[in-house]
DNA sequence: CGGAGTTGATGAAAGGTTTCAAAAGTGGTC
DNA sequence: GACCACTTTTGAAACCTTTCATCAACTCCG
């Protein structure tokens, strides 16, 4: 008594240790209904008395119920929650693919949580087992590395997935994404007409979908016009962050004037970013030394230094979609796999343009 | 039989429903063990022999047993996921505290749930609600509504919370923040030491207790400096987003000449990001009709149109920090709770400087 | 007043994992 | 061959919720 009287903080302490919290068999004590009646409150209230019901809020409100969610999906088998799992949550691409999501999700009336592999093939693989141990709804990813075997594993074992923004050649799940060979081309063909002869694609690594696509989209394009595979200079990133843009900016401000592009295409807006601050920096003017497209069009390309040339996907289009092929999967049988492609599209800006 | 030929399809459909896999006991029989067993390989493999730890891996293997969390967390009461309840995931500003959070949580090995209260009251609530329920370890959160009832209540019933990027009067948890306030003056007192006698403060709603502090630091450099408190004009937004900035731009570019601050102060870097691309289209010149400070400095603020002076925060130290204060809380026994609070700093760049 | 029908409450069982005291097995020693 | 110390395995109990068949009480009608 004198212990509690001399220490208040021990006192808060004890009460947050675990194991003390109400359950449904203490307010069906307090309220002096069966556990059966507790339960038939929190899940069919329009089937118990209003008397009743009362009662059972009432000792719930007292002794600060907290429904068991663990307790409630052991029995259910599967959880109210979706989760997606994103390549780089730092990449406002993927948070307007995010908030699609959101968007699909509240609609249906479920909860999603976001998780980020941070273009680490561990992490991802982390999380793919928590996720399937924790038996989601269902999970959405961009993947890392689209030869997880855990991945493939998943939707025979009862978690269905969606892949975002990649198609794997997998026939076992749903996926969404936008052409990105066609983005390339795009880009390129843009600047072959400016008249650029030699061109850099930055991006990196070579593990992720999206740069191997749009730079064998990139090299097409030099096909179809009949320029030679050497108009094209890879320089590989290790990630698709505004760092590495920098890095690939010095690199390319470092060649000799003769052996440098006139123009960069970059595998998204934050190489592009990256790559056009440093350049500005070197004493690069741009587009008059250095011509930049970039890819997926964030919200921050068009508030560039200088505005930037970029290929815009439909980012939120692409999470509502994913998120709904997703629920059609989990709530319809006669659920049939499919793979929805978008095409992106080109928006010119100052970057790849002569004047203001 | 022969529907079954006729229609793979549905064979893959009938796998993928729940209920089937397979679980301890199944594993148990098919290895010849019995369930306690299989848990001590699961839970304690050193106390096993190899030879019936070998068995019963197997026998996971070939059933492709996933452990069911739910059942986990419902005997040990809690499970080892962490979350971080952001106020906007669109804005890099929180992904970067989120990285420091996943950082720590990483280190500590846990796994990072991320949610998106997306400045919205009902959300963030349905959230809190739904982490409680799950019974997390903690919830590390910048909130919508600082006066959340839910929140409050949260600690006294064993969930933990750590406030970021706000200091709440409550004695009930640990709290990490930036002093706001004396971001505030910084900016404003920068903007005084320039020359400029009529400033524009942008930012909104006023629930945002960041919003609040930056204008109150704000309107403490006009008084110290003893400038009139009409030395300010104040543009409310409805969120921290760079669309309202844009829409802030716009009037701003709409007032008459002679009544036109000369200089703006954003609660975000967003907003000013907005702002700066709408004035730029709209004719105004940055720095020389408009200077413009930003708050945050979000990797994009360098890289703008015109390079953003803005306030600095220690992001990812900030996530860091609360983070570990968490774990601490939930693993310390004499763990007490702290309020740190960092000091934050302006970046001077060309947006509110002359020259290049 | 008896029986049918309706409404509301009950409590046992199930769901998958972990824990722990107790049992079984192993090897060595006197 | 009995006993001891030690390692390994066992199985029942507990965690909390939901479901469902069953029961009780009440209303209405003949």
């Amino acid at each position: 008594m004198s212990v509690d009287d001399a220490l208040p903080e021990q006192t808060r302490r004890r009460r947050a240790d675990k194991g003390h919290t109400a359950g449904v068999k203490a307010v069906a004590a307090a309220a002096g209904v069966s556990l059966g009646t507790v339960s038939n409150v929190l899940n069919r209230p329009e089937m118990v008395s209003p008397l009743t019901r009362a009662k059972v809020e009432a000792a719930m409100a007292s002794l600060g119920f907290v429904r068991n969610e663990s307790a409630r999906q052991l029995r259910a088998g599967s959880s109210r929650i979706l989760a997606y799992l994103m390549l780089d949550a730092g990449n406002p691409f993927f948070t307007d693919v995010a908030k699609g999501v959101e968007e699909a999700a509240q609609a249906a009336g479920l909860s999603v949580f976001l998780c980020n592999s941070n273009e680490d093939v561990d992490r991802e693989a982390d999380y793919l087992d928590l996720l399937e141990q924790q038996r989601v709804q269902g999970i959405l990813i961009t993947p890392v590395d689209q030869n997880s075997s855990r991945l493939r594993k998943l939707p025979s074992r009862g978690t269905p997935v969606v892949v975002v923004d990649r198609a794997l050649d997998d026939a076992e799940h749903c996926s969404v994404a936008v052409n990105d060979v066609l983005g390339g081309e795009l880009a390129i063909t843009h600047l072959l007409e400016l008249g650029h002869e030699l061109i850099a694609f930055v991006g990196g690594p070579n593990t992720i979908g999206q740069v191997v696509d749009r730079r064998d989209g990139a090299r097409s394009a030099l096909e179809k016009n009949e320029r030679s595979a050497k108009a094209l200079i890879e320089l590989t990133t290790g990630a698709l962050t505004v760092a590495e843009g920098r890095g690939a900016g010095q690199r390319l401000a470092g060649l000799p004037v003769d052996r440098r592009p006139s123009a960069v295409f970059c595998a998204n807006d934050l190489l592009a970013l990256g790559l056009l601050q440093q350049c500005v920096s070197m004493g690069l003017r741009v587009p008059e030394d250095v011509a930049i497209v970039g890819y997926d069009d964030i919200e921050f390309a068009a508030a560039a230094a200088v505005p930037l040339t970029s290929v815009r996907q439909p980012r939120q289009l692409l999470g509502r979609t994913a998120a709904e092929l997703l629920l059609d999967e989990s709530s319809n049988p006669d659920h049939e796999h499919q793979r929805v492609t978008f095409t992106p599209e080109l928006v010119v800006r100052t970057s790849t343009r002569g004047a203001i």
